[in-house]
RNA sequence: GGCGCCUUCGUCUAUCGGUUAGGACACCAGGUUCUCAACCUGGUAAGACGGGUUCGAUUCCCGUAGGCGCUACCA
């Protein structure tokens, strides 16, 4: 037999902005079927109206993309972020499939493999807080289960309202084969007659999902762990169908520090909001593939081709993993260096003060703190003295040590003197500048400490802050020798 | 409550019966150094517990504990 063709899919609901979860659930999907030279579709699950968030679809589209994770059928947006749809399977928004949805639910009534149920959502309330209180097991009673189908068709005919749930085994078990958590076993009769078409004529996940896998071709079926107490129902449906299984994956949870299902409450879990701190996509798809999968233990880096090239489902880690920021940043900090200059400064430049016009200027300071940076804007708070007119010396002390005030007023005079007699492009060349005043320094019989300290606390008015030569650099002649004429004006006041 | 899943350094993980249990982040120390960062070197740190099976278990089986998930006309 011929292999079949790989075809994945990420299918979110349109309730809000893009999970950070469902970023890593997206990307393994994608990398599944990039690496079989397969489809990774994306399919829009809206069949609950009333949590539909409007935007949500488009905003979803735009975070994807952002991150570099493209589907090459089912839901997108065009370059006026306007959602279209591509493929052969469509349509791929689910509350559009609605008809199709109710044929099947039909058919599997007429199969007996589902029944018209028509209890109130009262009597249900009713019942599930009755079997509470008397600690029952939760779970429908089967009332409507018994009706004669005959009589349920002409109470439907004659406009009653109903539901549609399936008629599942009650007794036996079934086995659901995992690729991660390989077999797992359930008890039919601990099973619930779960509800596949609502009140309202939409079909709820547990149909619309798994009609429209059938329907669009879809061979693995990749989404987080909670699903899979519900396969079962999934199963059964598909062999009611005569439809061939396709190949499940329960992805492993993504938690909070306190190993509870990763949530708002506990932290930003919106992809959005990542990238809006300036976390880069290469960093994160880098960090959340990592997460609960490992190609080779000795490597971190990894590219998103390279991914596709390694990518493994059966690799795929079981427990649930913590999204752990410190590693995330140290990833950001990696690519962050690694970009190339232009687009590095492109990065970090909305941090810089608007007022400074001297783009070169920017462009050395923003080089000069490159390696200290996990994310862009830290730039602001580390570099903000550089673009200050006066620095305000009192908190700090321009004096190396227990050194004397007139060493220092001496040596930032021939530190200014050393700089006048260099020219700009000199200034500029850090090895140079190091060169030259390292020279003059040891031609003077004085110390590296005792002078660099007091040069470099003029130009920073700071504790800690980059070498002397490099500020110098990235000042130029002129910044750094106002600086220094401020610095031995305070001294000698 | 019922059912299911999970359990290796603080965190992310490697190990597919025999290893000094490896790597990365974080942390600590040293080196470099005018300070800081970076960088280099080194270090602290783990198989939840109890039984089996086996010549030998982190690895296989059972149990316990803990954590998490599901238990909707939400996904």
């Amino acid at each position: 037999m011929a292999k079949k063709r790989v075809r994945s899919r990420f299918a979110p609901s349109p309730t809000g902005q893009l999970h950070i979860g469902g970023v890593r659930t997206a990307l393994y999907a994608e990398l599944l079927a990039r690496q079989a030279d397969g489809d990774f579709l994306l399919r829009i699950e809206d069949t609950d109206q009333s949590r539909f968030v409007p935007g949500a679809t488009e905003n979803l589209c735009r975070t994807l993309k952002r991150l570099g994770i493209v589907p090459n059928e089912g839901v997108w947006t065009d370059d006026n972020d306007q959602i279209i749809q591509r493929g052969d399977f469509g349509p791929y928004i689910q509350s559009q499939r609605k008809e199709k949805h109710q044929a099947y639910a039909k058919q599997l009534v007429d199969m007996g493999k589902a029944y018209y149920c028509f209890c109130s959502e009262e009597r249900l309330e009713q019942m599930r807080q009755q079997q509470e209180i008397t600690k029952q097991p939760t779970g429908y009673d089967g009332t409507c289960r018994k009706i004669d189908p005959a009589e349920a068709q002409k109470r439907v005919e004659a406009g009653e309202q109903y539901v549609i749930r399936l008629k599942l085994p009650k007794e036996g078990s079934v086995t659901v084969e995992d690729v991660i958590r390989g077999k797992v076993t359930f008890d039919w009769k601990l099973i619930d007659d779960q509800v596949i078409l609502k009140r309202d004529g939409m079909a709820t996940y547990h149909l619309a999902s798994m009609a429209d896998d059938h329907d669009m071709g879809i061979t693995h079926v990749t989404r987080a762990e909670e699903w899979l107490p519900s396969t079962p129902k999934h199963i059964f449906i598909y062999e009611a169908m005569g439809w061939e299984l396709p190949i499940f994956a329960h992805l492993p949870q993504l938690v909070n520090a306190d190993r509870s299902k990763l949530s708002k409450r506990q932290g930003d879990v919106s992809a959005e909001s990542y990238l809006e701190k300036g976390y880069l996509p290469e960093a994160l798809i880098n960090f959340l593939a990592l997460l609960g999968w490992n190609p080779k233990a000795d490597q971190e880096i990894y590219s998103h081709d390279e991914l596709v090239e390694l990518f493994d489902l059966s690799k795929i880690n079981k427990a649930g993993a913590f999204f752990n920021t410190e590693k995330l940043n140290w990833f950001n900090n990696h690519y962050l260096r690694q970009k190339p200059v232009d687009e590095y400064f492109a990065l970090v430049e909305p941090h810089l003060p608007d007022d400074e016009k001297d783009i070169d200027f920017k462009r050395r300071v923003a080089l000069l703190f490159r390696e200290r940076l996990n994310l862009p804007s830290e730039i602001k708070d580390l570099s903000s003295f550089m673009f200050e007119s006066t620095l305000d010396y009192s908190k700090v002390n321009l004096t190396w040590k227990d050194h004397i005030k007139e060493e220092a007023l001496e040596r930032l005079k021939a530190a200014k003197a050393w700089i006048e007699s260099m020219n700009e492009s000199l200034v500029l060349d850090v090895k140079t500048t190091e060169e030259t005043i390292k020279n003059k320094i040891k031609d003077n019989g004085w110390g590296n400490g005792d002078t660099l300290w007091p040069l470099r606390v003029a130009l920073s008015a700071q504790e800690k802050s980059p070498s002397p030569f490099e500020l110098m650099a990235a000042y130029g002649q002129k910044r750094t020798i106002k600086r220094i004429d401020d610095a031995l004006a305070y001294l000698v006041k």
